[in-house]
Parts: C-alpha cells; sequence; structure tokens
DNA sequence: TCCTATATGGAATATTCATTCCATTTTTGG
DNA sequence: CCAAAAATGGAATGAATATTCCATATAGGA
C-alpha cells in the first residue's frame, strides 16, 4: 500500500533522516529503494538539486522520487530539502541572538549538547562531499607521497588534525615527523626541497604557522595545506591548498570534516608510497 | 545606463565571479552595490536560495537583484546559480552501481576513498546517538569539572582526541594537562585526589596508558575514561568510562565519534565550572 | 530651479518546477 | 494460472519562482 503507510512525522534533522533511511531500505519496493540506495550515498546532493535531477541520478521517474520522500515521512520532496537547506543559511543568526539561543542548550543537559554536536558532524560530513576538495585531493596525495620526508605543521585546533595524520602515517611506514614545537624547524638541514611540508591552519591563522610555512616554501620545499577559508595566506606560496568547512555549535567548531578529509588522504599517501 | 554597458561574457567560475565582483565594487550605483557587498560575504548562499532570498537579504528589491546579476554579465540568476550549483554537482561517480555494497579497494581512488570515509563518519556518529553514552556523559562531565587539574592521557590513535580536548578546555580557561610524554606522571606531586585523570585508549590497549591510570587510582585519584569495548581494562579502576563505536574503512577507524563525544563533553565541563 | 538620464520597486508575465492523477504494468496470494 | 493489490511512469495540474515591464523616484548637469 501507500496511502497511511508512512511514519507519520517527518524527521526533523539529517540525523534522523539518514537512520530513517537506514532503516526502512529493506522494505522499500524496488524503485524505492533505489531512490534511498542513490539518495543515502548522495545526501549532499539534495540540497541542490531538483526532483528531477535526483530521480534522474536514481533511475526513476519524478513522481516514484517524490513518493519515496513520502515514504520516509516527508510531504514531498520541497520538505526534504528544505531540511538540507537550512545548513547553509546559518549566516542569520545575528550573533547577540544566537548566544541567548545557545545558552540553554549547553544547560539543557549533556543529551542535548550531544545531538547538537553530532547534527554539526553530519553536516561537516555532508559539506566535505560538496566541496571542490576532491580534485586537489588526488594531487596533493601524490605530491605529499613523493617526499622523502612528510613533515606535519598544526597548532591549537589544527594540532589533533596532524597529530593524528602524523599517527596513521607512521602505522603505514611513511616517513613523517609532527612539528610539536615551531622552533623546530628553524634547523635548516632539517627540511630540504626533496621533503614536503603539510600544513593545517584554521581562521585566525597562526602566525607561527604561515612563518614557518612560507620559509620553508621559500627554502624550495613543496608546501601543502588544509584550511577552512580561502583566505588563507598558505594560498600565497602553497603548491595546493585543501579547503574543508565545519560547522560550528556554542561557537565550537566541529573536526569532523578536517579529520575526515585528511585521515583519507593519509590513507592515500600511505597506499601511493607502497605501489612505487 | 544599463543595456549594454556590461562585459557580455558572463564568468565562467567562481574565482572570476569574484575578481569582477570586486572590481565592480566601486562603480555600481547604491542598491546594486549592497547586492555586491552581501553576496560576496556570503557566495555559498546562491547555490541554496532563491532570487527573492538574496534580494531581502541584500535588502532589495528581487528585480534589482536580477539586475544586479546581470551588471555582472550573467543572464540572470538562474544562470549565476547554476554555475554555484555544478560545483556541487560536479563530481557524480557511478551511480546505482555498487547495489551490492562491494568494498572498493583503497587504491582505487580519492574521491571513491573520501566517499567511503564520510560514509563511515555517518555511521560512527549514528552509532554515537544511539549509544547509552549519553547517560554517563553527565555525570562524567560534573566529575570532570570538580577536578582541580584535568589531566589528559591518550596514545597513539587516542592522542588526537586528548589533544582536541586539551586545546578546547585551555580555550575556556579550565586547567588542563595534556600528558604527552608518560614519564611525566610518575612525579607524585603532580597528580592528587583533588585532580582528575581523563584517560583514552582503544583497542588493543595501550600497556602504558593503563598502567598509569591503574597507578592514578591507587593513588586516590579520580579516573575517567573513553574506550571502544566493553573489555577495557580501564572498567577495573574507573569511575567511568564511556564508549564509542567506530566504523572502519580499510582497517582504518574514523575518530568521528570520539572527537564529537570529547567535544561536548569539553565544552560541558567548560559551561559546569563557569557555573559553580 | 528645471530638465534629462538613470535608478528603483512593485506589479504583470513567463517559465520552471513540484505534485497529483490515472492508465498500464508488475507483483502477490490463492 | 487467475484475480486483487500494489507499484510504476507519463501526462495534467497547480504552485513557486525568475524575469520583464512600467510608473515613480532620484541624482546630475545646465
Amino acid at each position: 500500500m501507500s496511502e497511511n503507510e508512512g511514519i507519520a512525522t517527518p524527521p526533523t534533522n539529517i540525523t534522523q533522516t539518514i537512520e530513517r533511511l537506514d532503516q526502512m531500505q529493506d522494505e522499500l519496493p524496488k524503485r524505492l529503494k533505489q531512490c534511498a540506495s542513490f539518495t543515502r550515498r548522495h545526501l549532499h546532493l539534495v540540497a541542490v538539486s531538483t526532483v528531477s535531477d535526483m530521480a534522474k541520478a536514481s533511475g526513476v521517474a519524478p513522481s516514484v522520487y517524490i513518493r519515496f520522500c513520502q515514504a520516509i515521512g516527508f510531504s514531498g520532496y520541497s520538505e526534504m530539502q528544505g531540511l538540507f537547506r537550512v545548513q547553509y543559511t546559518s549566516f542569520r543568526p545575528d550573533y547577540e541572538q544566537r548566544l541567548a539561543q545557545v545558552r540553554p542548550d549547553v544547560a539543557q543537559g549533556s543529551g542535548q549538547l550531544l545531538g547538537e554536536f553530532t547534527e554539526a558532524g553530519h553536516k561537516s560530513l555532508l559539506s566535505l562531499g560538496n566541496s571542490v576538495a576532491n580534485e586537489g585531493l588526488n594531487s596533493v596525495a601524490s605530491g605529499l607521497a613523493q617526499a622523502r620526508i612528510l613533515h606535519l605543521l598544526g597548532m591549537r585546533r589544527a594540532f589533533a588534525v596532524v597529530s593524528n595524520m602524523s599517527y596513521l602515517l607512521g602505522k603505514m611506514d611513511v616517513p613523517a615527523l609532527l612539528h610539536t614545537d615551531v622552533g623546530h624547524l628553524d634547523s635548516p638541514p632539517l627540511m630540504t626541497p626533496d621533503d614536503a611540508l603539510f600544513a593545517v591552519t584554521f581562521a585566525p591563522f597562526s602566525e607561527d604557522v604561515i612563518q614557518q610555512a612560507r620559509e620553508a616554501a621559500e627554502r624550495g620545499v613543496p608546501v601543502y595545506g588544509l584550511s577552512d577559508s580561502e583566505k588563507c595566506p598558505l594560498f600565497e606560496f602553497a603548491r595546493e591548498v585543501l579547503i574543508v568547512h565545519e560547522h560550528e555549535v556554542a561557537g565550537f567548531r566541529a573536526l569532523n570534516a578536517s579529520i575526515t578529509l585528511t585521515t583519507a588522504l593519509s590513507v592515500l599517501v600511505g597506499s601511493q608510497r607502497r605501489e612505487s
């Protein structure tokens, strides 16, 4: 049937949508299952596509795709799309109003706050799928894979990112050096043009990191980077800079997209090295 | 005038659009300048907004915003929006393939691999929401909030997690100490029963971390922890242990759930401290 | 100050898009 | 193998959106 079967209430956030998608996968008829499958793997397209786009990509008729949205619990495609679009509209909140809104979140209790952060995590991962970073990822990987020693540089929020890379690369026997103290970089023989530097810095950009990366570049060391803004000074001298956009909760940015991207990058570097 | 002044050819990519925006800023009349200014700062909205959305946000009438698009060189809003949308739609790998959920090889390609990792990230976040961890989160937070100094301990894969906590806690003026060298812990006066220890360890559990945490517990220091398994030795002596389940790709586990959970935890600790 | 050129906003129109309807096909249960 | 129920795709409808038009407002030059 199809009339009144669906769960009455529509999902209210991305997390719920994914859950319902996964849970219904099995009980859907063939065509609707196609929709679920494709949508599940390309969630990020919903915000910027029309029904017929999504339908064509899923290999079904537009009307079928709408029926799929209703089976998930939405009133139609528009409602579902709205859910995926609001995340981009986050410029609205005037800061004062948002702070007032955020206080209750924190005070509310841990469940609430954890929910906020997981939701932000999902959103960050979605925009990771959207970003053009995918293009550059391969070339950054091959650039880093050719290095004699791979130097990792990042401070504050970025430090967790590079330390994770350091662990992963070490596990794959890629010679990587995590610079915990920026002073280390000063010793000239440490970095040569045969090496490569991967620098991570988020706005407001760490002076130290920029400075050290610039000097390395001037010394002929290939520099690659990761940032959250096109205005990052790394662009002035780096061979390539990847961009991620992290969502935030209560003024605290998630790290999901950065960690995920650099994890993939590290594995790529490791496998490319093994091949050569 | 306005009829045929505009540069005839529309921008073909985002970079060109930004350039033209900057370059025309000065020669535009008041309202169109408003459009340019707002759009320049919120480029990401174009892909998911209607003309009237953008017009309202810029503080002008819809017709004015369209005239603005034409002044930039586009035929209208739709053409401009198309440019911002392709960037999201451009990479479009295989569609209805992989229905059988075949696990692709690592060496297959970066887009593929990144997709796998984001997928793993989503799954990790989902199971985070489902797990019972939420219960314990509050009590762990209040336990840590009461500490004089909060000691953070984690190695290998867990190190990125604790270093992120260290950054967050520091930002909120919570006295936290990141133990990079486990030897530090030996000095008895460093940790007292007034302090607290948060230890993170994933299977296979680091002997060092377990050992040091156990000794701290025996010395009367409140120990809390995070792990990915109920079999974690931390359970033997810790007051409370949070559990996360991370999905893996090609043998590499994501960190999404751990990072997200500990980020929420850190913010909770920070806010509880401020209140008291 | 007056006239002309330009800019502006709201209403009218055209286009695109989402949704519903229905005839046909496919599946399910006996 | 047949009948009933469900699913499907294309065409019709209705809603939302982009674009153009025009009457009014504003600024610049003599």
